[in-house]
Parts: C-alpha cells; sequence; structure tokens
DNA sequence: TCGAAGTTGGACCAATTGGTCCAATTTGGT
DNA sequence: ACCAAATTGGACCAATTGGTCCAACTTCGA
C-alpha cells in the first residue's frame, strides 16, 4: 500500500512541508532528471538492447552518477519498464488522431504524414518499440493488446464503412493498417539500411518529402477509386 | 594465412588420412552438429538478442555441451558472426531471382510472394536480421553494403526501364523496393503484434493468401497501368 | 544559519557468464 | 584391438555488472 521496502525514497512525494510553488518548481526539477534519465536510457537501450546497455553507461548518458541514477529508479528493470510504459504513450497516439467522417485519402494521407514524422522525429522510440516486439514483447502486450485491439477494431470500422460507400477502393483494413505501420516504421528501424543504399536519411527535408510522396502514392494508388476517365 | 592461434583444432580439416567416403560422411556429422548449433544460436539470438543469450542456453537447445560448442566455435562471438553470415544467404537470395525481362506485375508478384514466404518459414532469420540493423549492424553492414547496393541498383534499373516502356506507373524505384521488403518483413518481424490484433499467423494458410492478397493489392495497385475499361 | 533533500564517489558484494583447462570417456574408422 | 577424434563434466578463473551501503558534500528553502 504505502512504499515498499525496495523504494528508494520517492523524490514526487517529499514528507516535508513547503510553499506550493516552491515545492512544485522542486517536483518539476526531479521530473527533468526523471526525464533526462528516461531519455538517455531510451537511447542506449534501443541501440544495445536492455541487456546490452549497463546503468553506468545510463547515469553518464544522462549526466548523473551510478548512485543518483538508483536513487530515481529503483532497479535497470523499472527503469525499463517506465522507458516502456512511456514509449506507449508516445506510440499510441497518432492512431487516436485518426478522425473518421473525413474523406478517406485525406485522412490515411495525413496519417501516413503523421507517422513518417514521427519515424522522423522518435527514431529511439520506434526502435526500441520494434525490438520489443520482434523479441515477443513480454512487458508490451499485456499493456499494449487491448487498448491497441479497440484501436485498431475501431479504425476497421471506419475503413469499412468508406468502402461501403464507395469512398475506397475494397481492400482489407486489417493490412492496410499493417502496411501503413510497416512502411513508416520501416524508415526509422532500418534507417542505418536505407543510408547504405541510398545514401539518404530522413532528417533530409528533400528526402522525406519524396518519401513522403512515394508511400503515399504507393499506398493510396491502389485503393483510391477512379475520380473520372 | 593458415590457422591462427585461437582457433580450436578444425573439425573439417583433419590432418588424418580417411578413406575419402568415409571422411565425407565424417565431415558431413559435424557439419550437421554446426547446423545444429548454428540453428539454435539462431533461434535464441533473435528470441533474446547476443547479449541476452548465454553460452549454456545455446549448447542445451543445440543438444551439446557447453564444452563441446567451444570446441566447433571458438567463442560466443565468432558463432555469432557465423551465423550472421549465414543468414545473408539466405536473405539476398530472393532479391537475386528478382529477375527483369518478365511482364513487371508479375515479377513484383512473384518477388512479394517470395519474401511472404520467406517470413512464414524463417522468422528467426527476419528477426535476427531486423534486429541486427536496427541495432545499427556493426557486423552486417560491412558485409552487406556493397552487395546491397549492387543488387539493388540492378533492381532499380530495371524497375526504371520499366516504367520508360510505360509498363509501369512512374514511382521512385527505391521506395517501392523499400516497401515490400517493410511490408513483407512486417509479418514476420511482428508476428507478436499481428497476432494479438487479428488473432492469425502466416502459418495459417488462408491468413497467408488473404495476407498475400492484400499486399499485392495495395503495392501493385497504385502502380499497375489502367489496361482498359 | 539550520536541516532535510539531493548528490556523489567509492568500497564492497554476489551473481552471472565467457572462456580455459583437463582428465576421463565414448565413438568410429582401420 | 588400437588410436585419434570427438565429447563430456567439472573445476576453475577473471571480468562484468546490478545493486547495497555509507560517509561526505552540496543545494536550497525556511
Amino acid at each position: 500500500m504505502t512504499s515498499s521496502n525496495n523504494d528508494p525514497v520517492k523524490p514526487e512525494k517529499s514528507p516535508r512541508v513547503f510553499k506550493p510553488d516552491t515545492q512544485k518548481k522542486r517536483q518539476e526539477a526531479l521530473k527533468n532528471k526523471r526525464n533526462r534519465i528516461m531519455s538517455a536510457a531510451l537511447m542506449l537501450f534501443s541501440k544495445h538492447g536492455v541487456n546490452g546497455t549497463t546503468v553506468e553507461q545510463i547515469a553518464e548518458a544522462g549526466q548523473v552518477s551510478k548512485s543518483n541514477l538508483l536513487y530515481y529508479f529503483a532497479s535497470k528493470e523499472q527503469l525499463y519498464i517506465e522507458v516502456i510504459q512511456h514509449l506507449l504513450d508516445v506510440w499510441l497516439s497518432p492512431l487516436k488522431s485518426f478522425e473518421a467522417h473525413q474523406d478517406p485519402i485525406e485522412t490515411l494521407s495525413d496519417y501516413i504524414k503523421v507517422k513518417l514524422t514521427l519515424s522522423r522525429d522518435h527514431p529511439a522510440e520506434s526502435k526500441l518499440f520494434c525490438m520489443e516486439v520482434v523479441q515477443g514483447a513480454p512487458l508490451l502486450l499485456n499493456e499494449l493488446e487491448s487498448p491497441l485491439c479497440e484501436l485498431v477494431d475501431a479504425k476497421v470500422k471506419v475503413i469499412n464503412s468508406w468502402i461501403e460507400q464507395g469512398k475506397l477502393l475494397p481492400v482489407d483494413p486489417y493490412h492496410l493498417i499493417f502496411s501503413i505501420w510497416a512502411i513508416t516504421q520501416h524508415y526509422a528501424d532500418f534507417n542505418v539500411q536505407i543510408k547504405a543504399v541510398t545514401g539518404n536519411d530522413l532528417n533530409q527535408p528533400e528526402f522525406f518529402n519524396r518519401t513522403l510522396a512515394s508511400v503515399k502514392q504507393i499506398i493510396l494508388g491502389g485503393i483510391t477509386p477512379q475520380q473520372q476517365g
């Protein structure tokens, strides 16, 4: 109920009484430090895997001492769990922005752009997510499964309604979603390979735009109803 | 030049003189054992990462003693390298079968099928390849880069020639290839997620066929010239 | 200035693990 | 039967590493 014995002093609820705003500032600073550590951990985990990363490396990258890191996080595993949970927030957000009621091509087009932008701006998140799922996602899956299924099922219904209305050529909605995920995430996860082959990178604006256009064309070209002769 | 000192007794070239066919049989058995070990290593590496796998686990899965494993492979790293190198053979083969001169849609269609079949039958290879590339592929990249670039460039030219001949709608060949890779490999690498969402698996023939059809439709639909009214 | 929270470095511990070494045993071709 | 290769189990070692403990130091609000 209260704090279990293996919890270190939880920084966020200090028993001391402070003036409210001061306390707020203090918590803010602590939270920033936590974020810094988690950010460092994310980067290292995504690059070398969990087992390939030591707490000392994380501490160094986060610019804190190993002691201090273990003062914030009870254990490496706990840190990893928090990183993963934070990951989920980032990960599920774009799917939520997938709104119905609009023009399907425009909606899907926006979704592709959002996902590709995420691949560009949050490659570490994408990679860690990828590695987790590839390895069977023992941690992620429990947390991910039910919200993901609900979200996907909702979107599938939307896509099916578009098809029924003739706004979209018949296509399996699940595979359509998987294809969008696969391609957009590929540009983050396999960026090393893509760079090896093309010499380019999503951070180069021209390449980003060309990629976005190509992906849209490939994905949407096959499901866009012919809009005239 | 010859064998360096940290090589254990190389089983394949025994200095003893045997009758040729007997020697052959012997070598065969040894090779089988090597393959068994490498196969076990592949599976474990793809599931838990290199750092998450111990040599004892590999030995157990390969049904040999740890001592014996280290009699065949000088070190865990050496074993890993051999697994990766063997991986490359499997990995580059389908791209080589990508033949020109034929009908583009048929060719691409075949290629998609080959890749998806590979994802079904060799998921461990796909996953390990994925993890390697995601993590930066320090090992793979050197070996992969030049043959991959050559192969891709050759195929890009073929695709461009199809486009010039009007057999294919204009599309960036690189992104087309990436898209095919991304989607087909996704069904192996993210099979856990796909199973969580759909309840299905490429090993179920109906699902495999439905997936293949959907992927073909999505990928090829956008680049197939309109073949009449 | 006081004191608690925050922070650090370092000693230290225990578990894991890659790898060596070796003596003993089994296998299989001759 | 003979012998070398193959195989095993186990003792053993050294390095790594997650984590504890602690004494000292700093920060900062009251």
